[in-house]
RNA sequence: GGGAGCGUGGUCUAGCUUGGUAUGAUUCUGCGUUUGGGACGCAGAGAUCGCGUGUUCGAAUCACGCCGCUCCCA
């Protein structure tokens, strides 16, 4: 067993280093040669297609439209809100020269595109005729991040989308700040199997310049909280400093309201984090860069060629039906090689193919998942390939759906509430009203306020801070 | 912000205390035998020992400086 191959630690005793070694080794990125940044692979690249391509179909249906921004932002823009400013200041990257020559404005490398999106939108928008406006960019973002860097969850530059809407009213801008967020959790749901839960960000922790935040949270096998994606009701917080204005029916010159919201490749940090063992990835079907892998197995040349033969022509029929197949003719390597591969890949399905298999008309199926075998009938195998692809989609759900339940606890007392933040769990505890109890929680454990779920409030209990009358009771957890 | 560890063929690594031809495995290439849970034989390829300066007849090894990476804690 050449048990130093692969994965070398387990997942739960040293969750940081099997991250890594997982996310590497499995070849869907690599670091650069500058620190903070990572390398799409092929494989990793894959995967963020495919989410990419689940949320342009809803986009699209909801009338959104995908645009391009410039990666620079000139400071007089990005200064111009001034609390958003201050918020991404300490992390932005400054583009100073050009060659030798100084430049005059100093250019930030966007952390965030509000400010530059929102000073064209003043431009583009005249009347209420012009409204709405809702407008996707596929881009990166850049924020320095110079110490504990972390692929996927933390890096100096992100591949995300950042959704930009401009209203006519409060009402229609509210309804798209909640519609975006049912439309991630949709798509987290269905394309990566992982179980989020969803709510308002606090005031201290939303995003700097938003009225409010909401947002979809996890909760990750090391015990912290990972935000999946978020969607803000900016108000007209902006609008107004950058004048996106409209002329409404009654030709009053009023100014819009705003939302803005985004998914980032954070999302593939999750499903890593949540799905993995201690063999490597476990990829969800959906997103799976190869679906099945097919792996013949012979003894013969004779049963070579009569194998090779009929791996084929599954592949091909499996083809047809869109899913993505690959067989594994590597001659040089054997059987046992290739499962132990295509496992830490985490390819969800392998279909092995042998000689006896072949004497009944039959092929084995083996789960990346649960690790079960069985044999398969060849006829009819198209159409329980389909089934077992969404079986495995819903077993893996279902699965990190239980052990998010089963994390999730509820305390009344302050002394409780780190006893069991020491074990990683996602903890509802009451709070008052004062956003100072807030601040020292997280002083004193390091745990903040990570979702204040629709049915939090709570005027019945007592602050597990100051002990005064609770007015709500959110989930707390530490975060990424 | 604080702390710890590490940098040697693509990858992992020995050597460093006590300066003198850089160790082994894996990987890769070719040929042959293999193939139902990490196969094997033979032949071959691959390293300015992170960078710089110093000490020395001689530096992977000693000294100083720099750079980079990983992990832990706030």
């Amino acid at each position: 067993m050449g048990k130093e191959i692969g994965i070398t630690v387990k997942k739960t005793e040293d969750f940081s280093e099997w991250y890594t070694q997982t996310v590497i080794k499995s070849e869907l990125v690599d670091y650069a040669p500058v620190k903070g940044l990572i390398v799409l692979r092929p494989d990793g690249y894959s995967i963020w297609e495919s989410i990419k391509s689940s949320l342009d179909t809803k986009f699209a249906a909801t009338g959104h439209r995908n645009g391009f921004l410039p990666t620079l932002i000139p400071e007089s823009l990005l200064s111009k809100e001034k609390d958003h400013f201050a918020g991404f200041n300490p992390e932005v990257f400054w583009v100073t020269k050009s060659g030798d020559g100084d430049l005059g404005d100093r250019l930030a490398l966007r952390p965030t595109s509000e400010t530059l999106a929102y000073t064209l939108f003043s431009k583009w928008i005249r009347s209420w005729r012009d409204l709405p406006l809702k407008i996707n960019f596929w881009n990166t973002a850049l924020r320095a991040e110079i110490k504990a860097t972390k692929p996927f969850l933390r890096t100096s530059e992100f591949l995300w989308q950042e959704g930009h809407t401009v209203h006519m009213d409060k009402e229609e801008a509210e309804k798209e700040v909640t519609d975006i967020l049912a439309l991630y959790k949709k798509t987290v749901e269905e394309e990566l199997a992982i179980p989020v839960i969803t709510g308002k960000k606090s005031e201290k922790e939303k995003f700097v310049g938003a009225v409010y935040t909401l947002t979809m949270e996890s909760l990750m096998p090391d015990g912290k909280a990972l935000q999946m994606g978020t969607s803000h009701f900016l108000g007209q917080n902006f609008s107004k400093p950058f004048d996106v204005k409209f002329a409404d029916k009654e030709n009053i010159e009023s100014y819009a309201w705003q939302t803005s919201w985004g998914v980032s490749w954070r999302l593939i940090g999750g499903m890593i984090m949540i799905h993995g063992d201690d063999k490597g990835l476990v990829l969800p079907p959906r997103v799976a860069p190869i679906q099945v892998i097919i792996i013949p197995i012979y003894y013969s040349d004779e049963d070579k060629e009569k194998i090779q033969k009929v791996s084929q022509e599954i592949e091909e029929k499996l083809k047809i039906e869109k899913i993505r197949v690959q067989v594994d003719n590597r001659e040089q390597l054997t059987p046992g090689f290739k499962f132990n591969d295509w496992e830490m890949k985490g390819i969800p399905l392998r279909i092995e193919i042998g000689p006896k298999d072949l004497e009944q008309n039959k092929v084995t199926f083996a789960r990346r998942h649960n690790r079960q075998k069985d044999d398969q009938e060849i006829e009819g195998l198209v159409n329980r390939v389909l089934t077992e692809l969404d079986k495995i989609h819903d077993d893996m759900f279902a699965d990190a759906g239980k052990i998010l339940e089963e994390k999730t606890v509820e305390v009344s007392n302050y002394d409780d509430f780190k006893t069991e933040l020491e074990k990683g769990r996602l903890i509802k505890a009451p709070i008052c009203n004062n956003p100072e109890c807030e601040e020292k929680i997280k002083e004193e454990t390091s745990a903040d306020v990570r979702v204040i779920t629709d049915d939090a409030e709570d005027t019945n209990s007592k602050c597990i801070k100051c002990s005064d009358q609770s007015v709500i009771k959110p989930l707390f957890a530490r975060g990424y």
